[in-house]
DNA sequence: TTTAAATTCTACCATTTTGATAGGAGTTAT
DNA sequence: ATAACTCCTATCAAAATGGTAGAATTTAAA
């Protein structure tokens, strides 16, 4: 399961792609327009700009706007900022690896093999999922 | 990622399916091989229990054992009893639905579609890791 | 029949994460 | 000047996580 505060990244990245090329987003559109609550909202969007997603202009008629194409942008990416690592344990992460504090030698771990499976799959449909498909009618 | 209970768990059974029809395993030598705090270790084992993978013996020369051969039991259901859904939201969950609390109309929802994709590619995989893969040597 | 070695049951607990809310400072177009 | 924004930081309640503790119960065997 993902967090809310995923969830209503994704969905705020989803308006924004709805809105590419086409100027500012303010925050309180967003929120209205997704359901959010528009104080959490703003906390959201601003590690989106960090991460470098999104960027924003200040003062009236201010908002945001997406910096990436729709096509660019995955759910994977979104994902790894606000839940972190894709793959089931931090051994087997591509973007998040770590040794697992309880692995006494991971050379040997039975584990590793298949959740790389599992987590190659994952991945490869979470990058699959741009904003393009999110926003496509059929 | 998983948490340490499901990823105990995962372990365990693993243990459990090496030791499959070769009568009980008590908790202590598999918190001892698995590097698991044996009295946590035993709430884990009881929940396996309740979800009727394993079975036990009490008294003197008693333990644990697998139920269901190594085929049949996958990290899909493991996960599911201790991580609950598979999929990202619960209203694309299969064996958990329920609906979004922020979402106002779950028909017109746009991200339903994408992400019963993902949930479906995670669930077969997951389904596809059965214990025989874990023990599987190369 | 006592004892040792198991499972089982229940309560508790500290820490971290989650999902927010609050208030104010800074910025910009009108 | 002021309205409408972003930006920053602090705070907070509730839930989840990762355990520990202790005692009751069951069973095999000495």
């Amino acid at each position: 399961m993902m967090s809310k505060r995923c969830k209503y990244a994704l969905k705020a990245m989803v308006r924004l792609a709805r809105n590419y090329n086409q100027g500012f987003l303010p925050t309180s559109v967003i929120a209205q327009d997704e359901n959010i609550p528009k104080k959490f909202l703003e906390q959201i969007l601003l590690e989106l700009k960090r991460a470098k997603l999104v960027n924003s202009k200040q003062g009236k008629v201010g908002g945001y706007y997406l910096l990436k194409s729709p096509d660019e942008v995955s759910l994977a990416d979104i994902y790894r900022i606000f839940d972190g690592p894709i793959a089931l344990t931090p051994c087997v992460s591509l973007n998040f690896y770590e040794a697992c504090d309880d692995c006494v030698d991971e050379a040997v771990c039975y584990l590793r093999k298949e959740l790389m499976i599992v987590r190659e799959k994952t991945r490869t449909s979470m990058m699959e999922a741009t904003l393009t498909k999110f926003i496509a009618k059929e």
